[in-house]
RNA sequence: GCCCCCAUCGUCUAGCGGCCUAGGACACCGCCCUUUCAAGGCGGCGGCACGGGUUCGAAUCCCGUUGGGGGCACCA
């Protein structure tokens, strides 16, 4: 290998025998211009458009950015499109912004693209044709009933009844070694052996001529020169078949490496019928796009030692995916809401309040909303939950829930709430004159604070949680809060 | 049915033959602080799936079992 910037992990996946660094091979054997001194690890993310971006594919997208960002190699986008009923132009700035939302922008010099698979179209029926051509692939005109008719079963798959009938027209497919193994090197799994006779001859391009996924995947790689493939471990089956693809093609496939699925509760792959993916509903909801990357990386990987709170800026470095866990990983929004509280603390005052800005309504005095931030801050996991923590501070009355008001006006609160009103008239509007004013208070009828402050909680604020009350209180105001109170003890 | 992958607290993980009486984080449970709720501090609960090997020694290596998962289209 050439010596040119920061140098690629070493060698192969775990308990490969391979001691040559795959990433070098593959930057020499693809260098555009065929000279040995370039050296560029080349990585993709290829999503199809659907309208939503997956939290499973914005980690693949991390940790091949991470690849780029450590070796100074390229990331690739490309729009999987070929499937016109899934392609619609603003699907791919959806798959932008949300890309640019985790850190993967398009203006980055790492970042390339985005390409369009359908626009390659030419190259992949070429490639058909000059793998049938070869003698690589054949025409089949079978149905699967055919194929079920003589095979007797729906899981034998094709037969290879085809293969030699030299047909012209029909399916083409791609002719498999009857025997041996095909060899997977995965840099998260190491060697992996797929036993030929299991491999059916598979459709490489439809009657009409137009390409499959296998195949379009594959072209694509090689015209733009992909050096490591990271996904997602659903494709593991797929890639003995995309493997003797690059092989028939001439060139020496790139290094896998197959990440472990992001699954549901019931440990079953998420989907998006049943689960929670779109990264944007995580970003509506108030999640920072700093704590999903965070949460994120740790999906299946972790920096080795006992951080787990950690920059993308010093995690990215450690990244290494020989490291990745082999196992499937369960999306934990608990603990992705508490990396999210955990962010959100360490905001700086005028960070957070500029966070909290799409999440109040535009109404709002945002001088008021200032002076309670910091109260705020340490209170709310996500953004959302900012506005009913303020929103008495607004509204012309509090939204009044109904399980507070019970709880907290029982017996006492009418004394509470009278004596409390008549001292608000003349106190000093502090909060701990304030304080020591409903103190008094509540020493008059027996109660401490902690049950005094109760029923003016919910006379003030609507709820039987929130803010400190004496700053809520002196922050609504003198007038505003005795109406208030005087509204709760004429509905008692 | 066939092929492939996986297996450390409930969850995410550290661990890569002796440092393990298995560490951290989330969750949960106590206590402290306290005007509610948080935040913060302190403490607790809780795990190497099972069975065989290999070895002086195994969570770590090998085999099997069981249990999960993924993939098996003229979808991507």
């Amino acid at each position: 290998m050439t010596s040119s910037s920061p140098a690629p992990p070493p060698a192969s996946g775990r308990s490969s025998p391979v001691t040559r660094s795959p990433w070098a091979s593959k930057a020499l054997e693809l260098s555009p211009t065929g000279l040995s001194l370039v050296t560029e690890v080349r990585v993709r993310f290829a999503p199809s458009p659907t309208g939503m971006f997956h939290v499973g594919g914005a980690r693949s997208a991390l940790f091949n950015w991470a690849v780029a960002e450590q070796t100074g190699g390229k990331f690739v986008l490309r729009i999987e499109d070929t499937d016109a009923a899934r392609n619609r132009p603003e699907w791919t700035d959806g798959i932008i912004s949300a890309l640019a939302w985790i850190g993967i922008h398009s203006e980055s010099p790492l970042f390339e693209g985005p390409y369009f698979q359908s626009a390659y179209a030419d190259q992949h029926r070429e490639t058909a044709a000059r793998l049938h051509k070869e003698g690589r692939a054949y025409h089949c005109t079978c149905t699967r009933d055919d194929v079920k008719a003589r095979t007797g079963s729906e899981h034998k798959g094709y037969d290879g009844y085809c293969r030699d009938r030299g047909l012209t027209e029909g399916a083409l497919r791609f002719r498999t070694p009857d025997t041996g193994i095909t060899v997977v090197e995965d840099l998260v799994r190491g060697t992996v052996e797929f036993p030929n006779d299991a491999m059916e001859d598979f459709v490489i391009s439809r009657a009409d001529g137009s390409p499959l996924f296998v195949l379009a995947n594959v072209v694509d790689d090689v015209e733009m020169g992909i050096t490591e493939v990271v996904r997602a471990e659903e494709h593991l089956s797929n890639t003995p078949k995309q493997q003797l693809l690059w092989e028939a093609l001439g060139h020496t496939p790139p290094v896998w490496a197959h990440l472990p699925v992001i699954v549901n509760e019931k440990r079953q792959k998420l989907s998006k019928r049943r689960d929670k993916v779109a990264l944007e509903s995580y970003r509506d909801e108030g999640y920072l796009a700093e704590a999903m990357v965070n949460y994120l990386m740790l999906l299946g990987w972790g920096p080795g030692d006992d951080r787990e709170i950690m920059p993308w800026s010093e995690m990215a470095p450690l990244f290494d995916l020989r490291k990745v866990n082999l196992s499937s990983a369960f999306f934990d929004e608990k603990k992705l809401r508490a990396f999210n509280g955990e962010y959100i603390r360490r905001l700086t005052l005028a960070e957070f309040v500029e966070r909290c800005d799409p999440f109040l309504d535009p109404a709002w005095d945002r001088a008021t909303f200032l002076k309670v931030a910091e109260l705020a801050q340490t209170r709310v996991a996500v953004l959302s939950e900012i506005a009913p923590n303020v929103d008495f501070l607004f509204l012309d009355e509090p939204v009044h829930d109904q399980q507070s008001w019970e709880k907290a006006m029982k017996a006492g609160a009418t004394e509470i709430l009278t004596g409390y009103a008549g001292r608000l008239a003349t106190v000093d509007w502090t909060p701990d004159a304030l304080k020591t004013a409903l103190e008094e208070v509540g020493a008059e009828h027996g109660l401490k604070l902690g049950k005094a402050q109760a029923p003016v909680r919910v006379a003030i604020t609507g709820r039987t949680v929130g803010l400190p009350l004496f700053e809520s209180i002196e922050v609504l105001g003198r007038e505003k809060s005795i109406e208030r109170v005087n509204a709760a003890l004429s509905k008692l």
